[in-house]
DNA sequence: GATATTACTTACTAGTTAGTAAGTTGTCAA
DNA sequence: TTGACAACTTACTAACTAGTAAGTAATATC
């Protein structure tokens, strides 16, 4: 039929979609095809198995981020403009509609994940951690973040915060990820 | 039969570990009931819904928590004492074998959750939040802790970040866990 | 105009899910 | 000794799960 050549990547927007708000064991290819308006096998087409959707979910987002932060227009910028940036991916995670991050949301469900799942999970986060670790010492040298104790251990935790804001906002409301964001940059300038 | 009178606590302690190992649609009936050696029907006999078991699980852990804090050994513990318990409930959460919080777990599926339990999670982290709001202002009254901003944003912050990094565990290993928790602490005396 | 390919649908399977109805058996109280 | 009750088992159901095999229709290629 050719009624659509983007088929795949709608399917991949709508199940990162259902992986942020209903997580990996909540979604099911029914619920896809169905929003879709296609038959459940339509999606088995383009991709054969779950775990290869759910590879192919983490890969896409990993080849975005990376491609974002080896762009000169991120490159460049300084390091609290750079943290600003890493924020308001996490800003514009739509919080109000209940999404989570993808790292978090695969986190929470490792012990039932396919392993190579797991292996994109492993990756995103270091890469994650990585430069967010970059970025903060960075900042130190240049005078611009103040902090006591390794920048690695300052990412570990401004990461699992952000991680765990976007949940925690889904009890107790947006307000409370927002206090997060700037409750870490506060402690930045102390 | 009478075989054992305590078989609804040890439903109760499975299930609460199969929920912090793999989340609320991570687990069934049928695990619970294997494990114990028992028949599905046999948990259902206990517990008539999933919904109903969920709920006493939060309830239980909810039970526990105000027990602890409102008695004495708590209660009279100087901030940085109180915190040091406090943190020692996330340390003792056996990271080292996938565990994640109750709250992190049930946040992250938040959204495919019976409203009973939705209201539960709710319940958990405001009490949490709470104890975790007046022991920072206390701490800072008394000059034992030092930070920005307000009280009831430091404490969505540390207990964001411990929901986070008990996840992140799983995927970075358990050094990544400590990390978090003391650097928390570092960003208390700055 | 024949052939191949792409993007599906129809129709299925085997396994798992929460949940139920009707029985069974050991224990205890009167 | 009887009868009630607690704590199960057996045997089921309806709905959902990922995944498959075979067929169909539109389009692109030769």
């Amino acid at each position: 039929m050719a009624r659509s050549t983007n088929t795949q990547r709608v399917i991949l927007d709508l199940a990162e979609s259902l992986l942020q708000e209903r997580g990996y064991n909540g979604f099911s290819y029914a619920h896809i095809a169905s929003e879709l308006g296609v038959k459940n096998a339509a999606v088995h087409y383009h991709f054969s198995t779950k775990d290869a959707l759910g590879c192919a979910i983490i890969q896409r987002y990993r080849d975005r981020f990376n491609l974002w932060i080896n762009n000169a227009r991120i490159k460049d910028l300084a390091p609290a403009q750079k943290l600003d940036w890493f924020l308001a991916i996490y800003t514009n995670m739509r919080a109000d509609k209940g999404k989570i991050c993808l790292a978090g949301s695969l986190e929470t469900e490792f012990t039932s994940l396919p392993e190579a799942l797991r292996e994109q999970t492993r990756a995103l986060t270091r890469e994650l951690l990585t430069w967010l670790h970059d970025t903060l010492s960075e900042g130190r040298d240049s005078g611009a973040f103040r902090f006591n104790g390794e920048p690695a251990d300052k990412a570990a935790l401004i990461l699992s915060s952000l991680q765990g804001a976007l949940q925690m906002a889904r009890a107790m409301g947006t307000r409370k990820f927002h206090a997060v964001v700037e409750q870490n940059k506060q402690d930045l300038l102390a």
